[in-house]
Order: C-alpha cells, then structure tokens, then sequence
DNA sequence: GTCTATATAGAGATAGAC
DNA sequence: GTCTATCTCTATATAGAC
C-alpha cells in the first residue's frame, strides 16, 4: 500500500486539485478515489458527508495560507516582497488551470453546503486581513504608492486576481501575467524579474505541498 | 395556460438566472420545470440536452449584449455613457445576488460541453472587443485617461468586475461597489452620482456655519 | 406542446466483512 | 483502514399517450 498513513492528506490534496479546475459540483468521491486507487467508501472512511470535505479543503487554504503568510514575515519580507509572493501563488494556480478558491466557491455559493460558506468567510477575512495590512505597510514606508482607500484597493486587487485566473481559462495564460502586471504598475512596484524571482524562490519554497 | 407561446423563452430566462446564482453544475432540468410549473419532460422537448441549453443560454447572451451595444452606439452614447451603462448591467446582477456569465464557466470549464465552451469564447471575445473599443475611442476623445496598454486594461476591467460579484456574495455589496468606484477612479472618470452625493454632502457638513 | 411513465447512470452515503 | 455490496436519491434523457 502506498502513503500508508497519507491517505487524508492525498485525498485532500486530490480533492482541491478537482475543486479548483472543475468547481465544488464538479467532481465526486468517485473522481478521487478512481485517482488515489481506492475505493469510495474509503473517502467516506475520513469525510463521512461531501460537506465535511468541503469544510476540510477550506480549512487547509486558510492554515496554508497562515503558514505561508507566518513564514514570510518571519523572513522578514517586505510588503513588495509579500505580494510578490502572494502573486506567484496565483501563478501557480494559473500554471495548472487552477482557479481561486474563492471565485469557486464565490460562483457556486448557493449551493455549497452552510458550514463550508462559514470557512470560506473566514479564509477571505484572513487574506483580504493580511493583504490590507501588507499595502498599508508598502505605503507607509513609501515603497508602494496607490490612490483611495487601501480596504478598496486590496479588494480590487482579490477581484481581479481571481478573475484573472478565470478569464485566462477561456483564453491564455497571458492574460494572467498581464493583468498582474497592470496591478504591479497600479502599486507603483518595481516589474523587474529580480524582485520576480526572488519572491518566487520564497513562496515556493515556503508553501506547503 | 400561462405565457402561451413563451414557453421556451421562460425556460432560458430561468435557467440564465439559476445558472449565474448557482452555477452550470448548481441546477437541473426538475429545478427550471419546477418553477415554470410544468415538466421535466417539457424542457427536454425544447433543449433536448443540457448541452443544447447551456449553448442557447451563451448564445443568448451574446445577441443580448450585441443589441444593447447597438442601442448604445444608435443613441450616440459616448465612450464614457457606454461604460456606465456596462457598470449597470453588472450592477443589477450584483443586486440579483448573480455572477458573471464569463464567471460562472471559468470556474466550471472543464466541466462543461465542449460546444458551450465555444459559445462562451465567442461572447468573451464580443465583450473585449467592445470594451476596447471603447477604451480607445474614450483616450482619443479625452475624456478617458489610463496609462498603458488598452487591451490590459479591457481585461483588467473584466476580470475586476467578474471577481467583485463574486466577493460581493461572500461579504456584501459594497464591495460590488467600492470596485466600481476605483474602476472609475482608474479611467479618469466623473464619480457615481452616489459617491458625488455623498462627497457634496460631507462638504456641505464640514463647511462653516 | 405537454403530459405520464420509465430507463439509465451517477452521486452520496451506509453496513458489515476482512 | 479499506474492501464489497447495497441503498436511496437525483439528474439526464427517451417513448409514447393525449
């Protein structure tokens, strides 16, 4: 038996791969126990209801995102660096036609299951939370530089990221990286690939698998 | 028997509203006859596969979009009247708790047929068309100013609107709003009546007796 | 054009053996 | 902890009566 003792861990791993390129609806403990090479009621074994799973995924963004965020700080990253790194996050999501776990459930909202809304709340709260005091930060130290109100701006910024991952579906992965672009130029941040790399090399190296 | 006739019609009236709040996967068939009263049965006689409707609800999209445009254009609306009038469109659908069409197919793609994803390519490409063009036309004019390239900015536009409806329905609609209102900021453009309103009201507050 | 009735398949879920 | 077997419910879809 492979991963033995790993199989909550795959099947959430597996789980969020499938939520995040077909939606909440669109895969079924068929679909990750045909993956994994197990059966369905091994799934059931650890996420008794689709609701518990779906709760479950969401707690793992938010503890990983936690994780990451911690991680970054105690580096000592700037808030440049940070949001770097929060944008080579949805890169990599970009990479494998993931989108955004909050523009899934954001979509699919009516029909997911309460408890799963409730995390989800929760999960933005946190990174709207931590991106707000990272532009706050930036503009403190005069190493970013936007107009308005930094609430709208890290709200804008959440919606046309998760859009972005959207729209590059329907068409190609430039429309990402040229959308985040755009925000780099709205923050007045340096686009140049050594800043780019560096904060890539963080936030893979600082993101749980 | 009601809407004699129009049967067809209220089914994809129907299900464009159960498909933008819930998402493709989110209804079913019993869901659309449920609500117009009538049958399963019925709606299969209309749009024998849900691939069949899913094609004629994008394609219904598209020839609304494309009407509305023309009205606009016919009426002689400026750049600027024409993007407001694209601002209330996604207005009304944040206030119908709905998303983005473009949305609601991003998230789900792999999972839908193959001839919507098509459709839905098609829409996209109208819409960009139409919000580049008149991104243009309005830097021309002056009465719009943005820096960089045109094309980035449409998408950056779209994919801020498309993720703020989303976000929208996990906090409120402010956020819906306060979007919108840094979209204008972005272009150059004149407040929201409104945000005018209450500006003017703030001033009038902190003006001396 | 809409109905009743029915077919098929899949999703979500449980019981009990190993 | 994972399996086989089974159950129920729902979604999609078709046939044929009216």
């Amino acid at each position: 038996m492979k991963n033995r003792g790993h199989t909550r861990a795959n099947i959430l791993t597996c789980a969020e791969e499938l939520m995040q390129q077909r939606g909440f609806h669109g895969f079924s403990y068929h679909h990750i126990a045909e993956r994994l090479g197990i059966r369905n009621a091994a799934v059931h074994y650890y996420f008794p209801s689709k609701a518990d799973l779906g709760v479950a995924l969401i707690g793992r963004f938010r503890e990983n995102f936690r994780f990451w965020a911690d991680q970054m700080r105690s580096r000592g990253a700037t808030p440049t660096e940070a949001i770097e790194g929060f944008f080579d996050i949805e890169e990599r999501y970009c990479a494998q036609t993931r989108v955004c776990p909050l523009g899934v459930t954001g979509v699919e909202l009516p029909g997911i299951p309460d408890p799963m809304k409730d995390a989800v709340r929760g999960l933005l709260n946190d990174v709207r939370q931590w991106l707000l005091t990272n532009l706050e930060a930036g503009r403190e130290t005069g190493e970013l530089s936007f107009s308005g109100n930094a609430e709208t701006r890290a709200d804008s910024m959440l919606a046309a990221l998760q859009g972005s991952l959207q729209l590059a579906r329907l068409t190609d992965a430039s429309a990402f990286q040229r959308i985040v672009e755009q925000l780099r130029v709205d923050l007045g941040m340096d686009p140049s690939p050594a800043v780019r790399e560096f904060a890539a090399a963080q936030a893979i190296r600082s993101m749980p698998a």
